[in-house]
DNA sequence: ACACCATGGCTTTTT
DNA sequence: GCCATGGTGT
């Protein structure tokens, strides 16, 4: 059958939308139109998806129809003639911004999916790409080719087409930031799409003036963001109804996809060139003859869909693409009215005029496109049936549309006008055939289908290889050849790069072999960073992989397990810690100790006291508060004892021990220090300001005094005090090198001069100094006329908005704050994307809200978050099960079994238990070794049931996984204790997709497991605003940085309790840690209200701030300059 | 064993 | 202002 489609519509929940956008008044009005088959759009949005599922039933073909019910009531509405069957499809539409090949891109893609189902997994994967909830139609930053990965994988029916390809601001091809063909886009997947939505402004004979387009079907839709405007553009078919028939249609195997009805271009918002505002609009070749500049502002005017497609054209003007079908270009109905009327098509007239007809003679499209001639002659109204002639005719003018401005039609002069309405029926025949556009049956089959060309080419992406240029500071630090170096080096100067230069060089000049090359970072970021660019520029990873590249923890476990064999040690994570702390302090109260601390207490006392390599009987003075000492140091060496005891008869480590132990068995065993420091002749240690005593101690000892060992850091940016770095030793290791070679590094490549120059006034006259003349300030060379900014806000949650507004206008709009995308972008810079931007603050109290607003104005953001992944509960569960497998369990390990066997052990007994072993010294495996032969009667009846069934159900376990590789035993695991549900879990996928690799080394995956918990932390390459605390953006630069809550009691940060001020240079360093990200621009913000602890506090600008500002003003008179180096913003 | 209220403490955080 | 902890009471 013969019927019209129109896919593309918005529903209520997308921004600018009309509020009765709901499903009955697209029934109601796709009736008056005369369409039948509605794309439902924004099926993303929960809202609008409960809709769907709430009123729409299955009809024939993957199509659904609205329930009987409502339907009824409907078509009260509908005049008799029009009324018709409308199917829904599954149809919605995702605003993809995102950076590629670096330009910032922006298209809309429409997404077509044939069931309730898919829909559903597809909803279900976006939203956790991006936030849905805010907008029917999303704006994720998600690269549009892997949105069609997601689609292609989500259904095998599902498919998808780039929406209004040639709009200059949202598109596939647009002139802001599009691409020039669709194989840029797609890639690899590009022979997937097989259908273009020409939009509003271009029509198909526009679009057959570029040959790369030949292949593609070109749809037409109407992007209502109101009922009315239902069908402006449309598709028009001869399938059956269904949604397969429909997408074979499109793929072109089939004839059944006959063409569009379209708007005339020209009455389209973007088809020629201009300034809206400046009401300057020009035709493409004067737009050219004016350089692209708007006459009346001197800004670049807005290229139009006209000049777009004569840029990428490669064919004349009225080209007749072999390929075509037919299309019609209508005008809308009510259009037509508001000319005849010579009224506003909106007003009462118009209105009224428009029901009478369709009551009376059918649908729009039928009044439009089919009433014959006969009858339009009969028509009560003369101008609106000459007008519909003319039409048909395509005799219309038109004052074109422009920079978002529609275009105006123009059907009649003056003369016209007055003869029309003095002689009613006009209407001789005057030879009036049909034209040939109006005959339906012009089908033209796309014969010609070329092959798609997936050979896009992927080299033309490949980075080319930079030829670095080191000044002299890094050229110094490559050429020193023997002995001890000391590389400081201020931000954004070429650290990472020096030390990888360094390295390469080392090994390609054969001058040191690469497995005898440590290099010690803090994180396993940057330990993976530096082994990825390592691997780059020694191309290959043969040689990379030889080298020793890893974190102080990570080294320090494998050098411990060569002294205690590989299968002794397991890591007490930070939960296994507590537990053994709370063991710890029961035994101690069980003996009558009375303790006023808490468990955390002691673990920070401790962990500080092995950091300074001080044992349970050390003196432990030091790492207590001054006044403390002696009435605490007794319960705290008690307290330490009992714990490492404890630790020990379970073969655990901390995170302290594993450098803690190095250390001493490297002091003790002098030819095992003497093997390693021969075996590693070269040491490199990165982030050297962050170093605590034991870790310095442990270089000391792998690197003599003349050893080859690069130590490279910023004293300026050392900001980890507070958990035992101290950089103390950058100025310690030249005394303790005194051969030590120093090279400064301070020209930054990273920063503007203003933000630098801005920076420095934070930290000057604070530097650390390593040695006297050192403190030299880092400087840059990049000028430029972009300002600080410092503003505020009312409060935070206005500080909030105003940044989201800001980065708004930075992106050059996002489709939000403008309606429909008509007034974006005048102060747009247009090449930054969201990944170019972070939000720094200084509290993650102050992250949620920022997330919470941005994420609500529907901007991608990520907030950085720590959240261990080890600690939720399958993950926490199935790892305290394999530690038991594996031998090494503790008895906190058993409360994870609570769910897994039909019997689990209580609480009572499990206490009983732990106590009977720790009296009897013995650790879990051996305690439960001990009952299996030898059942002891100190335990009750109950008891002694559980132990049994304990026993039975941890050897049977044994027993069946013994010899199977780790994934097997995970799997085995979710089967026998009846939990297959697991499988489907996403924290148990993870933990077996990471298990792979670990054969059956259950202990090594475990420690590696604690070792490395940094799974999703931060994703550099996520299309998202990056939200970070101060702390976590170090070693990150973007090119636009706002700090926010630049506030005194923020910045520096005033804890409630706080006396000592010892921590304010550290506040400072942080400060300018912070600042220092930026490459281009920097917001600082602050708020003049803040809740804090539920109190409203009055705000002041940061001192730090303050600084800040006293010098641009000052530097401001001083030169004199008119340009305003310091702005406040004004946010609303 | 659980429900209830009161109190206190609030940051940054790799491994 | 909110959450977690701990103590008391049923």
């Amino acid at each position: 059958m013969e019927f019209v489609a129109d896919f593309h519509i918005h529903s209520k929940y997308s921004r600018a939308t009309a509020k009765n956008l709901d499903l009955e008044n697209l029934y109601i009005n796709a009736q008056l139109k005369g369409i039948t088959v509605l794309g439902t759009g924004d099926f993303t949005h929960p809202g609008w998806w409960r809709q769907i599922r709430q009123k729409l039933v299955r009809a024939e073909g993957g199509l659904f129809k609205l329930n009987e019910s409502i339907a009824r009531q409907c078509d009260q509405n509908v005049p008799p003639p029009c009324r018709r069957d409308v199917r829904f499809m599954l149809v919605t539409e995702i605003s993809n911004i995102y950076k590629k090949a670096d330009k910032t891109r922006k298209n809309h893609n429409l997404v077509f999916l044939p069931d309730l189902d898919s829909a559903q997994t597809l909803i279900n994967r976006l939203d956790k790409i991006g936030n849905i909830r805010s907008d029917g139609r999303p704006i994720l930053g998600l690269d549009a080719r892997n949105l069609l990965e997601i689609v292609l994988e989500t259904s095998d029916e599902g498919y998808l087409i780039p929406a209004h390809i040639w709009t200059p601001w949202f598109s596939l091809l647009g002139s802001k930031s599009g691409f020039d063909c669709i194989e840029e886009c797609f890639e690899d997947l590009s022979h997937h799409i097989f259908a273009l939505e020409t939009g509003l402004s271009s029509d198909p004979p526009m679009n057959w003036r570029v040959s790369s387009l030949d292949r593609f079907a070109l749809v037409s839709n109407s992007d209502a963001h109101s009922p009315a405007k239902l069908g402006r553009e449309a598709n028009l078919f001869d399938t059956n109804l269904s949604y397969g028939a429909i997408k074979k249609a499109l793929e072109g195997g089939e004839e059944g996809f006959l063409g569009t009805i379209e708007f005339f271009p020209e009455e389209g918002k973007y088809h020629l060139d201009g300034h809206r505002k400046c009401g300057f609009r020009s035709m493409p070749a004067h737009t050219n003859e004016l350089d692209k500049i708007c006459p009346v502002c001197a800004k670049p005017l807005t290229l139009g869909v006209l000049y777009r497609v004569e840029q990428l054209a490669d064919r004349p003007e009225n080209y007749r693409c072999e390929s075509a079908r037919f299309h019609q270009n209508l005008i809308p109905l009510e259009d037509i009215l508001s000319e005849v009327y010579q009224v506003g098509p909106k007003t009462k007239t118009v209105t009224q005029a428009y029901q009478r007809l369709i009551q009376r003679y059918g649908s729009e499209f039928y009044i439009l496109r089919d009433i014959p001639l006969e009858d339009l002659k009969k028509f009560n109204y003369p101008l609106v049936a000459e007008a519909i002639l003319k039409m048909r005719k395509n005799d219309v003018h038109f004052d074109a549309g422009y920079d978002g401005e529609f275009g105006k039609v123009r059907l009649f002069n003056a003369d016209e006008r007055d003869r029309l309405q003095g002689q009613c029926c006009l209407f001789e025949t005057t030879g009036e055939k049909k034209t040939a556009q109006v005959k339906k049956t012009q089908k033209i089959a796309s014969k010609f289908i070329p092959k798609p060309t997936s050979q896009f080419p992927q080299s033309a992406k490949k980075p080319v290889k930079k030829i670095f240029i080191f000044n002299s500071g890094q050229q110094a630090a490559l050429d020193h050849c023997q002995g001890p170096l000391i590389i400081i080096a201020g931000p954004g100067t070429g650290k990472t790069r020096t030390i990888t230069s360094r390295i390469t060089a080392l090994i390609k000049t054969g001058k040191v072999k690469a497995d005898r090359i440590l290099a010690i970072t803090f994180t396993n970021q940057a330990a993976n960073e530096m082994r990825n660019r390592l691997t780059d520029m020694l191309d290959g990873s043969t040689v990379t992989a030889q080298l020793h590249i890893g974190t102080f923890h990570g080294i320090c476990l494998g050098l411990l397990k060569q002294v205690h064999g590989a299968d002794s040690l397991s890591i007490a994570d930070e939960t296994l810690k507590k537990s053994i702390m709370a063991d710890a302090l029961y035994q101690l109260k069980s003996k009558g100790h009375r303790f006023d601390f808490s468990d955390d207490f002691f673990l920070q006392i401790i962990s500080k006291a092995k950091q300074q390599l001080l044992g349970p009987t050390d003196d432990l003075g030091s790492v207590l508060e001054t006044g403390q000492q002696d009435a605490v140091s007794q319960t705290v060496a008690k307290v330490y004892q009992t714990y490492q005891d404890l630790l020990n008869l379970q073969n655990l480590v901390d995170f302290e021990d594993l450098i803690y132990q190095t250390v001493c068995l490297l002091k003790k065993d002098s030819a095992w220090r003497r093997k390693l420091q021969e075996r590693f002749s070269c040491i490199f240690a990165d982030e050297f300001q962050d170093i605590n005593y034991s870790q310095y101690q442990f270089i000391r000892l792998l690197a003599p005094e003349k050893a080859n060992l690069c130590v490279i850091g910023d004293p300026d940016q050392a900001i980890y005090g507070f958990r035992g770095s101290d950089v103390r030793y950058f100025t310690k290791i030249i005394d303790d090198y005194p051969e030590s070679r120093i090279v400064f590094l301070s020209q930054n490549y990273r920063s503007t001069k203003t933000i630098l120059n801005s920076s420095f006034q934070v930290i000057k006259g604070r530097q650390i100094q390593i040695r006297q003349g050192s403190g030299a300030r880092t400087y840059s060379n990049r000028s430029t006329d972009q300002c600080l900014t410092i503003a505020d806000a009312p409060s935070a949650r206005s500080e909030a908005v105003a940044i989201g507004c800001s980065i708004e206008k930075l992106i050059g709009g996002t489709g939000f704050h403008a309606v429909d995308f008509g007034k974006v972008g005048d102060s747009g810079e247009g090449s930054l994307s969201f990944m170019d931007i972070a939000i720094l603050f200084r509290t993650m109290e102050q992250g949620r809200l920022i997330r919470d607003v941005l994420e609500s104005a529907g901007l991608p953001c990520q907030l950085a978050s720590r959240q261990d992944w080890r600690s939720r509960p399958t993950v926490a569960k199935f790892i305290a099960l394999l530690r038991i497998i594996a031998g090494q369990g503790a008895f906190w390990d058993l409360t994870h079994l609570q769910d897994l066997t039909s019997a689990p052990i209580g609480k009572n007994t499990l206490l009983a238990f732990k106590n009977w072993s720790y009296e009897k010294k013995l650790n879990l495996a051996a305690a439960l070794q001990t009952l299996t032969k030898n059942p002891v009667p100190e335990f009750n009846k109950v008891q002694r049931f559980e132990l049994e069934a304990l026993i039975c159900f941890v050897n049977s376990i044994k027993q069946k996984t013994a010899g199977f590789n780790l994934s097997q035993t995970l799997s085995h695991l979710a089967d026998m204790t009846g939990h297959q549900s697991w499988f489907k879990n996403e924290n148990f996928q993870e933990l077996a997709q990471r298990a792979g690799s670990y054969e059956d080394n259950i202990l090594g995956f475990l420690n590696d497991l604690a070792l490395k918990k940094d799974t999703d932390f931060y994703h550099p390459g996520a299309q998202k605003i990056a939200l970070l605390t101060m702390h976590a953006a170090k070693g990150l630069e973007f090119e636009v940085v706002y700090i926010a809550g630049c506030e005194q009691g923020l910045i520096p940060f005033k804890h409630h309790r706080d006396n000592g001020a010892g921590s304010i240079d550290e506040e400072r360093r942080l400060f300018y840690v912070a600042m220092t990200r930026a490459k281009e621009q920097l917001f600082l913000t602050w708020s003049r209200k803040r809740v804090i602890y539920g109190k409203i506090l009055d705000g002041e600008l940061s001192p730090f701030v303050k600084k800040i500002e006293k010098d641009l003003i000052q530097h401001m008179n001083q030169t004199g300059q008119k340009k305003r180096r310091c702005e406040q913003l004004s946010l609303f």
